[in-house]
DNA sequence: TTGTATGCGTTATCAT
DNA sequence: ATGATAACGCATACAA
């Protein structure tokens, strides 16, 4: 491994220049600065991450907390677009990204103590358990964060705007004639709950009622209590026309579900899912859905992060509301 | 921030000491010993992974590199299971992940440059272009590598075992009654070939010639362009009866258009993917498809890596193949 | 403009 | 059984 030392001896010069000139300090010569880096490159030299980062106090690493217990994983296409757009933007930027997890081989941590153990500047948190008290140990510690679709008092957040999402899907039904509208949601979450209140009100708007029938839980990502929500939906004695789903994924097991009961998409029911997952305008019908801005919120919320981390005086505190966009599809059924 | 210095002052002994009984040393009483631990726990210590990586020339760090590239980045499913399978096992064994690409910040290092900057102790290396030299750089320099679904001379490989994997596809399909089989392949990869090699040859072994234009080129994971290759398929003057997809997405494409010339799945034509995703499951009919161990591949991937790392001295590159699985579903009609 | 000295937090060697 | 000391590679305050 060559260091500054191999370079400032085949240089004659002393380690502190090697260092200045190839941090580019304005008191070096740029001649002999020249000279140095031309030698540094012929000899191969890399700088040493690990040996900055402990003169310096910073490691240009930031941690990413994507739990799998909530079932939001790196495995579902909108938190892996957000991890590929976190680390195309962190990169850019010159940030590497770490994961950061509970219990590291035989330690066990938390998130902090992991986050503090790798010396990460800072942590971008998806897909976690909110309420779990790590996740608020870490966010309320000393490293600076970010969040998503969740904020935390006086932290930065990056939200998906699940309000106007939802307003949206029900706009566009309502336009098409739609009166009877069910939903089906996820689990009990402040995205659910901002999605459930969004479209009450905006139903109670427009006037129109809806049944607490209509309303049932399933779980997010999983077709299959999305198909027995939309079976006991099928059940009532006064069918809803318009059916929303959870997500674009779980509407599949509605689709199924409706498939078994021969009722025809968009014919016999309209539906619209969540997410707008490159697969759901893959499907046909294409599904009409919302696609939310998942490239867009990993790139804002490194680039917020890194802010913070960079400017820690001047930086206050914020969230970011990313627009979505309507994809229209055809499955919804323009009726009465 | 708490150091070894702290304890040492709190505890009245010298930082050595205290390193010694916090790495369990034998030769430190045990009474001081546990009353150092104590005292640490009380005071809150945390390890610093930077500083102790610096002096023992160990990261606890592994590299892993997903070249989004080749389209095969980390948000298909494929290859965000074997992340989060290489993830899980990892951190159970006592390192972290850090992501390795090509260029940080200003500073456009390439891969191995990279990992040697962030001192990884090994690389995992998926879904890259293995034609790439800079990947071969990588490969042959003195940190250990591991490889997915590619093998390089004397370095350790996780292979999916394609070749069984297409011979049971074509076997069960052949069982069935068909003859004429059709293969939309992806791009030319290492993995196309063995496919399409296997496909042949068990073609072949069962008698089954397969004419030049039923082989038809595609993109992995382009539902479009097999799409397109399945209409060009259903223009010749003799129609196979079973295609089979380079992946089960792609598949999806394909759906669509044999949709909209009204042939009916599986009753007018068979059809078989590749992968198993979860969402091949879902779909009705559930796809007849081949499921690649991607968990086991991520986890394997991280163990002998691992192995590597601290046993470099008994290490012997291999290759491990893993086995895969055949998902009957119902998209191949019994024949003629 | 360049060099000297020091320390970041840790572990390892060698005395004691 | 414990401690003094040096070293890992680098950056910086300060002296020259």
């Amino acid at each position: 491994m060559v260091t500054i030392t191999d370079i400032a001896k085949a240089c004659g010069v002393s380690r502190a220049t090697v260092s200045k000139a190839l941090n580019g300090a304005p008191d070096i010569a740029p001649t002999t600065a020249e000279r140095i880096r031309d030698r540094a490159k012929e000899l191969g030299y890399l700088p040493n991450a690990t040996a900055r980062a402990l003169k310096v106090g910073r490691s240009y690493n930031i941690g990413v907390l994507f739990s799998d217990a909530t079932g939001g994983g790196i495995s579902h296409e909108y938190f892996s677009q957000i991890l590929e757009s976190v680390k195309r933007e962190s990169e850019r930027l010159g940030y590497d990204i770490t994961f950061i997890g509970k219990d590291l081989g035989a330690m066990q941590m938390d998130y902090y103590e992991h986050a503090k153990y790798r010396n990460c500047d800072g942590v971008v948190i998806a897909s976690a358990d909110f309420t779990d008290p790590v996740i608020a140990r870490l966010v309320n510690s000393e490293i600076p964060t970010v969040t998503l679709d969740y904020t935390f008092d006086s932290r930065t957040s990056i939200l998906s705007d699940n309000v106007r999402g939802m307003e949206a899907l029900v706009r566009f039904v309502y336009e098409r004639g739609h009166r009877k509208l069910a939903f089906i949601h996820g689990e009990s979450t402040s995205v659910t709950q901002k999605r459930i209140a969004s479209f009450k009100k905006t139903c109670a708007s427009l006037g129109i009622s809806v049944p607490a029938e209509y309303i049932r839980p399933a779980v997010f990502h999983d077709p299959r209590s999305s198909g027995l929500a939309t079976r006991a939906l099928l059940e009532l004695p006064e069918r809803p026309t318009c059916i929303f789903y959870p997500d674009d994924l779980s509407f599949l097991g509605g689709m199924s579900e409706l498939e078994r009961h021969g009722i025809s998409i968009p014919k016999d029911m309209s539906v619209v899912g969540y997410d707008g997952i490159p697969l759901s305008q893959i499907l046909r019908p294409r599904l009409t859905t919302y696609r939310q801005g998942a490239a867009r919120m990993g790139s804002e919320a490194a680039r917020l992060l890194i802010e913070q981390i960079e400017h820690p005086d001047t930086w206050l505190p914020q969230s970011i509301t990313v627009e979505g966009e309507l994809l229209e599809g055809s499955t919804v059924q323009t009726i009465g």
